[in-house]
DNA sequence: AGCGTTCTGTACCGATCGGTACTGTGTTGA
DNA sequence: TCAACACAGTACCGATCGGTACAGAACGCT
């Protein structure tokens, strides 16, 4: 009952996540993201509540949005599939046009680990999210004689990552879409067998 | 002639970078400056300017301190040891006790290519020049046929900082030099030859 | 000693920050 | 038809932001 709400919340929420993802979640101001979400701002926090929880709002989002590459990658039907569409995901999701360059979870906020933030500790909890999946697809891949038995997975895991992250920081200081992915085929180089 | 400076300069560069390094730069307030380089607000408007005058500062002697394991890697004697110890040394800064985790050039700010900011232009700038050292030592290395003739020194320089600000995110998020070292060594699987 | 200079320290500036009280407005259910 | 309710919008809150005016204190030069 009562007064329908004018906005559209999957929408609103979009256009937060591109404000964090361009400016960070310090810089970005509630002026910018209410401007950006066309609302205003007591309609803001009566919809998400307060800064930090709209941030969380935008992390889920961007989880299972942008994203979503990672499922069809973890899809494939072995390990040296499944690395290679990790990567090439987040190289098109990092060199998007149509959203910022780079990563939310890895531009968003600088403080880190030794922080008490709830943000930093949120972004963190993203990251490991992510490696956790790609490790346990690589356990199931060498449980299945995918990968050699000397391969250690979770280390292929944390190698995956690493060039996601830093593919991340350079799509950020203007790294094409070439680039990475010449990279992708040297990074590749370094699969076992 | 006149009133001398009690304060040593390079010491409260070092407090500053310190604070810009955790925090990162919106992050880092005029009050966490100046209680940590101990000094008051006009001494550190006189000797330093501004706050963006300040970082940048701060960003040239972390160039020259913290990044000064890149000299030596780069006078390794093949591209092979100079990669390593280009990643070694990275490892080694990034997981540094004495240090905030990861790399202030990564972390400090989420303001990038296609914000305006003079931050954000310095910190690409730096970025570019390390990436162009490495470069440049890989290209005299195929002129010296340390290198395949069909290897490209620009990728393999790319591939090589694509991990080292890879390995800043991992640091940030809690890596440990074990665990950086494991990938240090999946990533050297790469390598010609 | 006395002066000019450059530092330190207090106290403050306008602007902007995240967040909210309050009034007006549109919609629903009885 | 009208009261009840949840929305939109204005206008504002105290706190903190980067930056500075001003007065007092310490030093070098003559």
């Amino acid at each position: 009952m009562a007064r329908t709400r004018t906005f559209d919340t999957d929408q609103a929420l979009e256009s937060a996540m591109i404000v964090f993802w361009r400016k960070g979640y310090d810089g970005a101001s509630m002026t910018d993201l209410t401007e950006a979400m066309d609302i205003n701002r007591p309609s803001l926090y009566a919809a998400f509540g307060n800064k930090q929880e709209l941030f969380r709002r935008t992390l889920e989002r961007y989880a299972e949005v942008r994203s979503a590459y990672m499922r069809p990658a973890l899809g494939q039907p072995t390990a040296r599939a499944v690395a290679e569409h990790v990567l090439r995901g987040a190289a098109d999701l990092q060199t998007d046009p149509a959203t910022p360059a780079g990563c939310l979870a890895v531009h968003s906020s600088p403080t880190c680990a030794e922080d008490s933030s709830q943000i930093g500790r949120a972004l963190i909890a993203f990251r490991h999210d992510g490696e956790a999946a790609i490790r346990e697809r690589f356990e199931r891949a060498q449980a299945e004689g995918d990968l050699p038995a000397d391969a250690d997975p979770a280390t292929l895991a944390d190698y995956i990552r690493t060039v996601v992250y830093g593919m991340a920081v350079k799509a950020a200081s203007g790294s094409t879409r070439e680039e990475l992915e010449r990279v992708i085929g040297l990074t590749m180089r370094a699969w076992p067998q």
